[in-house]
DNA sequence: TTTTGTTGATTGACGAGTCAATTAAGAACA
DNA sequence: TGTTCTTAATTGACTCGTCAATCAACAAAA
């Protein structure tokens, strides 16, 4: 049943399945066979399209990294001033999105694969790089000297990072306001003692 | 070759070997077969001894846990008043052994094991309420309130976890140094203010 | 001779990637 | 309109390799 036009469809199937499949087992010893079949398509076509399994991985962390970033954005469009666009950062970052299964194990497994592959290592370099870019515009402003603010926007890039591996690895579920509220108590001292 | 009590040693050889082969691949993808050939014995020795992968998998990832709980331990005891043993717990965090590839290797994947093994998530509660208990046992003396000394440690523990991530995960070589400054810095905002 | 240590050989299962073949959508054309 | 050609879409079957786990057997102490 070819009907044309299908590649972009099947990609992002196969992309979205593949997230699901590593959601499910939690690591990245996901077979394409299973990918396709949640794709509802067969191995062989998931080969065809995105020419191994190595790529087909990549394309999802991109695409789950690609997705933060529009949350990002978004929240960041709605924000007025510096520390309520501070907040929007935070808040995209613990998102509900953020800590579904899939998203964590995908995050996760972005960190395992980024110790042997250049491209993987590439996407969490961007990620953190529009981190530290968007926490720092904001920063610099409040905090006035250059310094201070970029090793500020450091330490809270981390905290967000730390706080949100605490709450996704926790055996209760995830509480994003609490998270919020630990990084705005940071924001608060940093914030203040500039004043 | 069969010399009597070789069991613990043969039980620690496999367990290095295991974290060395984690290492080296970066991932829990390591066979039996290369582990065993690293630690100077059959694979088959290997099931003797620990009855299949994941509990190799686990020795190895508690042997890990249980030299930093060593590391911590070590320096406290050389450590007087509280702010020099607050970074005692921050300097064994980020000590040269935890940077090492092996290390690194090591925990990223307890992280990803965590999701779908309990007794994975078991060793990383452990670690984290050590770290926590650690941490908290000198803030409250610093703090004085209670629930800010709670709030603080959890947040020391976050931005820990967070700037190791950072730094475990580059391309540069890691500057244990500056990750301690950072911290360092956190804790003067947090007990300068209680002041 | 019983226990402890040890292995080679084997098995059974599974998985990535390849390939030749099939299907049908649309284009060109008479 | 019907015919033929081209090409995207798609797959089943196959190859080749790998790996965890098992077992039967052997070596050396005690």
């Amino acid at each position: 049943m070819p009907r044309l036009g299908m590649e972009p469809i099947r990609r992002a199937a196969l992309v979205e399945a593949t997230i699901a499949e590593i959601g499910r087992l939690g690591s990245l010893d996901v077979t394409v066979g299973q990918i396709a079949k949640r794709a509802g398509v067969s191995a062989a076509l998931a080969h065809h399209y995105f020419g191994g399994k190595e790529t087909l991985l990549l394309a999802a962390m991109r695409h789950a990294l690609s997705a933060y970033g529009a949350e990002v954005r978004a929240r960041l469009s709605r924000a007025e001033g510096h520390r309520a666009r501070l907040e929007a950062i935070v808040g995209a970052s613990f998102s509900e999105m953020n800590f579904c299964r899939d998203t964590i194990a995908t995050w996760l497994n972005l960190y395992v694969l980024a110790q042997r592959s250049d491209e993987a290592m590439r996407l969490l370099r961007i990620y953190r790089h529009r981190m530290r870019s968007n926490l720092l515009h904001e920063l610099k402003p409040l905090l006035g000297e250059r310094t201070r603010a970029e090793t500020g926007a450091e330490c809270v890039a981390a905290m967000i990072d730390g706080i949100y591996l605490h709450e996704a690895l926790h055996e209760a579920p995830p509480t994003p306001g609490a998270a919020c509220a630990q990084v705005s108590g940071y924001l608060d001292l940093l914030i203040g003692d500039a004043a």
